[in-house]
DNA sequence: GCAATATATATCGTATCCGATTAAATCGGA
DNA sequence: TCCGATTTAATCGGATACGATATATATTGC
């Protein structure tokens, strides 16, 4: 009767993290946007940044880096890239020059209101379950950003564990 | 009596994107284990292939990376890393020159072994839920190459969308 | 007013990802 | 046996992420 049973042995399978099963999970829409993404000429994050400039237009760098939880560091030069396709306008805010105003041109928004991405939502497999799903991996998400920076949470329901 | 029904404008906001959710997830994910890998000077992915490691010994780099959803392109690098540190072992298969076996050092096995992202599972947030999200995301993440490539998907009941 | 501080981007170095290519070893068929 | 095809890692270049720092512009305190 050794082994007690103050806690079972808990498997260290990879298959067990949910970090990883997040992780794989976003290399593979990765993966599976690239054919599309490719038709147009674009990287998943490129895409990504011009959907989110597609709600509103005249954001700034962080307006835009808190809806894409991203920084300048990450966002200057892909939204450079971007103007430089001729999908985004960049400009300084002439009432504050420190801050620069992003806007999608009349070809960005064209090919964002294509819908390039409709298909993906098939290949997820997922049926109905799709909008849970999609809110549940938010409510990951934002109990993750909470209980780490504090700053930067969405709103909705304090989701902390009880155990 | 205009606008017709025949598709509702359905809304293309971030917030309604699936692969957005688990892009930002996985973002978060990367932020919540940062401070807890600083502290032994791991990164991200070389902790998430040392757990891969810990699963089996003298494993090739394909099988790695099969596990992983990597390749060598992307592995080698880290590989080398975690070699440098003292956490791995890699040596040329005797019997097929081609192959190198990766296995856990000591030191790498002892890491792991502290079990130092157990705290994650409280900021995760999702309680009850957990092993059915990890669950579901899994399956997504299967469906999503399965629509993909074809090859590497996980087994597991067939999964496509009947829409 | 102006120096000190704060804010908004941008730059730089490190570490992934990934497609394309290379190099070495193995396999297979005539 | 010999040579072309295949397999396995590794290398290379482009594009993210991100901490740390730099730069320019605004704001604040006195």
């Amino acid at each position: 009767m050794t082994r007690a049973p103050k806690a079972a042995p808990r498997e260290r399978k990879l298959s067990n993290f949910l970090c990883f099963a997040v992780y794989s999970a976003n290399l593979a829409f990765g993966r599976a946007y690239k054919p599309i993404l490719d038709a147009v000429g674009l990287t998943y994050t490129q895409y990504i940044t011009l959907v989110a400039l597609s709600e509103e237009d005249e954001q700034t760098v962080s307006a835009l880096g808190e809806k894409l939880f991203l920084e300048s560091n990450t966002l200057t030069p892909i939204l450079k890239k971007l103007e430089q396709m001729g999908y985004i306008a960049r400009r300084r805010d002439a009432a504050d020059e420190r801050q620069v105003r992003v806007s999608l041109t009349p070809a960005g928004r064209k090919l964002i209101e294509k819908d390039i991405g409709h298909p993906m939502v098939a290949a997820t497999g997922l049926g109905d379950e799709f909008p849970v799903v999609q809110q549940t991996v938010s409510r990951l998400r934002d109990n993750l950003l909470r209980s780490t920076g504090g700053e930067g949470a969405r709103e909705g329901g304090r989701q902390l564990a009880k155990k």
